[in-house]
RNA sequence: GGUCUGUUCGUCUAGGGGUUAGGACACCAGAUUUUCAUUCUGGUAACACGGGUUCGAUUCCCGUACAGACUACCA
C-alpha cells in the first residue's frame, strides 16, 4: 500500500460542526494505523463566503479534540501553501491543460442566459436542466463562437468562467470503499465551472489537483460529496493522473435526532444541545453558539461518542480511548446509514469518562467553578465533595451546580417536602439532636449518625422517619448525596447553624 | 422532477440463507441506597413492504414505499 496522506479539507465559512469533527477524526485514525500524515487544507476559494475567525476556531477545535495536524495550515510542510487562496496560481495552468487537450472550454454566458437557460428547460420539463452536453451547444461558449470571437472576447475585460467539457455518453465508475463501486452515465453530470470569472478555481478543479499534488492517498468525506465523485474521477482521468487516483471514502451523513434531515444548527438548538466544538460567536450577528467544550463535554468522550456514530468495531467494547481507536478503526466497518444524533449517548459517555478521571482533577473543576463564584475553598474539601458527588455528574459543572449548598446555606427549602414530612417529631428530634451536636468537639459521619441515632432513641422515635425533612434543613433540597458525609463536610458549627435556621423558619403544617 | 445513496428494537448498532436476531443508550420494574443518583437483576422493544431464487430468507435478486444527499461562477 501507498503511503497514507489524508487530509481534512473544511471551509473556513463560520464555525466547524460536529460532523466535520466526525470527518476529521476518521481521517486522522486512518493516518496514525498507518503511520501516515494527516493533512490540514483550508479550502477558501469562495471569497464572498469567507468569515473572519473561522480558520483560527477550525484550529482551535481539532487541537481540543485531539486530531493533531501533521502537515498543512498552521504547521507547515512540503506542498505548502495549503491555503487554496494562496495556491490561486497553480490551478489554472490545469485548467488550460484541460481546455488545450478539449476536455474544457471557455464560457461567457452571464447569469441571465444561465438562468433563462434553465428556466426553459424547466418548462420543457428535461429532466437535466444543467449546463451539460445536452445544452452547452446552445450556450455562447468556445465551443459555439467562431473562433476569432472567443479570442477578442478573451482579451477584452468580458468576465469569463472555464467549464469542463464532459463526454457525452460514458459510465463512469467510482469505487468507493464504503459503497462499492457507483456508476454513474456522464449525461448525468454537468459542465461543471472549473475556473470562476474571479479567477478562483471551484471546489473540484481545487480539490483534485491539490489532492494529486500532495500525493493525497485516501479522501474520506461527507456523503453529501458522492453526486459529484464521478466528475472528479473524470477530472483526475483527464488530467492523466488517473493511476494515482486516491481511493474515496463517502462518510454516512448525521442526522438530525428526530425527524428528517442532516443534523443542523437549527435543529440542534432546538433540542437543546451544542453542535459546535467550542462556542462561536457569528462576527456578523455576534449570535452566540455554545460549544461542546463550554458546556461540560469532555473532548475524549466527544470524540468516543463521534467515533461510534457510522462506525463500530464489531466487538462490544464501548469506551475507547484514542490510541485504542486509532489501533481498532477500519473503513470496512463504517456502515452505510445515515447516523441520527442522539445526545444522550453521548452524556452516558461523558458521565463514564468524567468517572475515570482521579478525584483529584475533579477537585479541580469544582475548584474552578468556585473561583468563578468567588467562594473559597481548601483543595482537600473539594476532593471530599467530589468523591461523593463523583457518581451522581454528568458534566464538570455539576460538581458546584448540585453541590451549592456545600458552600451556600439553603434560603429557602423544597416544599412538597415540608409539607409533607415536616412535623412534630422532626422537631423534636433535630431540637435535641442540635444540642447533642453542641456537646461534641467535632463531628464526622459515623459519630453524627450515632449521635442521631442515640437522640432518636431518647425521644422515641425512629431516624428513618425524619431524614428526609432532616435533609431538607440541612441541604434545602430532596435528595442528594449521603446526609451524613454531608454533614461531616459542612462542619459542626455550620450544620447546628443550619438546624437553628431551619426550625425557626419552617413551621409545622396543622 | 432527475441522478445517486440508504432502510435490523425509540436511538447507535452486531449479525447473516436454518439464531430464543446479540450488545449499548433511552425507557419501565425489582433489589440496594431510609432520598435522589450510582450499582445489580429483570423487562418492553427491531429485520419497511411485495414478489422471486431456495427445502428454507431478515440475510441473495427484482420491484415498491419511505428517507437522505446532490442537482450554484458554495464547499
Amino acid at each position: 500500500m501507498r503511503d497514507v496522506r489524508v487530509r481534512f479539507a473544511p471551509s473556513p465559512t463560520g464555525a466547524l460542526h460536529i460532523g466535520g469533527i466526525r470527518t476529521a477524526l476518521y481521517n486522522f485514525l486512518l493516518a496514525r494505523q498507518y503511520n501516515g500524515t494527516m493533512i490540514l487544507r483550508i479550502e477558501d476559494t469562495d471569497q464572498g463566503r469567507f468569515v473572519p475567525g473561522a480558520e483560527e476556531y477550525i484550529l482551535q477545535s481539532l487541537s481540543w479534540a485531539g486530531i493533531k495536524i501533521d502537515e498543512g495550515v498552521g504547521v507547515g510542510g512540503p506542498y505548502a501553501p495549503y491555503r487554496q487562496s494562496e495556491r490561486k496560481d497553480i490551478y489554472m495552468q490545469y485548467a488550460q491543460q484541460l481546455v488545450k487537450a478539449g476536455h474544457a472550454y471557455y464560457a461567457f454566458d452571464t447569469e441571465q442566459e444561465l438562468d433563462a437557460m434553465r428556466e426553459r428547460l424547466q418548462k420543457e420539463k428535461s429532466d437535466n436542466q444543467q449546463y451539460s452536453s445536452a445544452t452547452r451547444m446552445q450556450m455562447r461558449n468556445s465551443l459555439t463562437l467562431a473562433a476569432n470571437e472567443v479570442s477578442e472576447l478573451l482579451k477584452s475585460n468580458i468576465p469569463y468562467v472555464i467549464r469542463f467539457k464532459v463526454p457525452e455518453n460514458e459510465d463512469v465508475r467510482v469505487s468507493d470503499l464504503i459503497r462499492g463501486e457507483v456508476i454513474v452515465n456522464s449525461s448525468q453530470v454537468d459542465d461543471k465551472v472549473l475556473m470562476k470569472s474571479d479567477g478562483m478555481p471551484t471546489y473540484h478543479l481545487a480539490n483534485v489537483v491539490d489532492d494529486y499534488l500532495m500525493k493525497i492517498s485516501h479522501v474520506i468525506r461527507g456523503e453529501e460529496w458522492l453526486p459529484s465523485a464521478p466528475l472528479h474521477v473524470l477530472l483526475y482521468q483527464y488530467l492523466g493522473w488517473k493511476t494515482s487516483m486516491p481511493a474515496f471514502a463517502h462518510l454516512p451523513l448525521l442526522l438530525k435526532p428526530d425527524g428528517n434531515g442532516k443534523l443542523s444548527k437549527r435543529a440542534a438548538d432546538q433540542m437543546g444541545f451544542p453542535i459546535f466544538p467550542l462556542t462561536w460567536t457569528d462576527p456578523e450577528s455576534k449570535e452566540v453558539a455554545k460549544g461542546f467544550r463550554e458546556s461540560g463535554y469532555l473532548p475524549e468522550a466527544l470524540i468516543n461518542f463521534l467515533a461510534f456514530l457510522g462506525w463500530n468495531p464489531g466487538t462490544t467494547q464501548e469506551i475507547f480511548s484514542m490510541k485504542e481507536l486509532i489501533d481498532a478503526f477500519s473503513i470496512e466497518r463504517i456502515g452505510k446509514a445515515g447516523a441520527k444524533f442522539d445526545i444522550h449517548k453521548a452524556q452516558w459517555f461523558n458521565q463514564q469518562y468524567l468517572r475515570m478521571k482521579p478525584e483529584g482533577e475533579l477537585a479541580n473543576y469544582l475548584l474552578e467553578s468556585l473561583k468563578k463564584e468567588n467562594i473559597s475553598c481548601t483543595p482537600e474539601k473539594a476532593q471530599k465533595i467530589c468523591s461523593i458527588m463523583k457518581e451522581r455528574v454528568t458534566f464538570p459543572q455539576d460538581f458546584w451546580e448540585q453541590g451549592k449548598f456545600f458552600f451556600i446555606a439553603p434560603a429557602t427549602f423544597d416544599e412538597s417536602v415540608v409539607s409533607k414530612k415536616w412535623n412534630d417529631d422532626v422537631v423534636k428530634v433535630l431540637t435535641a439532636y442540635k444540642e447533642a451536636l453542641r456537646s461534641l468537639a467535632t463531628i464526622d459521619a459515623n459519630s453524627a449518625k450515632a449521635t442521631l441515632e442515640e437522640v432518636a432513641t431518647r425521644v422515641g422515635i425512629q431516624t428513618g422517619k425524619i431524614m428526609q425533612a432532616f435533609r431538607v434543613s440541612i441541604t434545602g433540597g430532596a435528595s442528594g448525596p449521603d446526609l451524613m458525609v454531608t454533614l461531616e463536610i459542612l462542619g459542626k458549627d455550620e450544620v447546628i447553624d443550619r438546624l437553628e435556621y431551619a426550625l425557626q423558619t419552617l413551621k409545622v403544617k396543622v
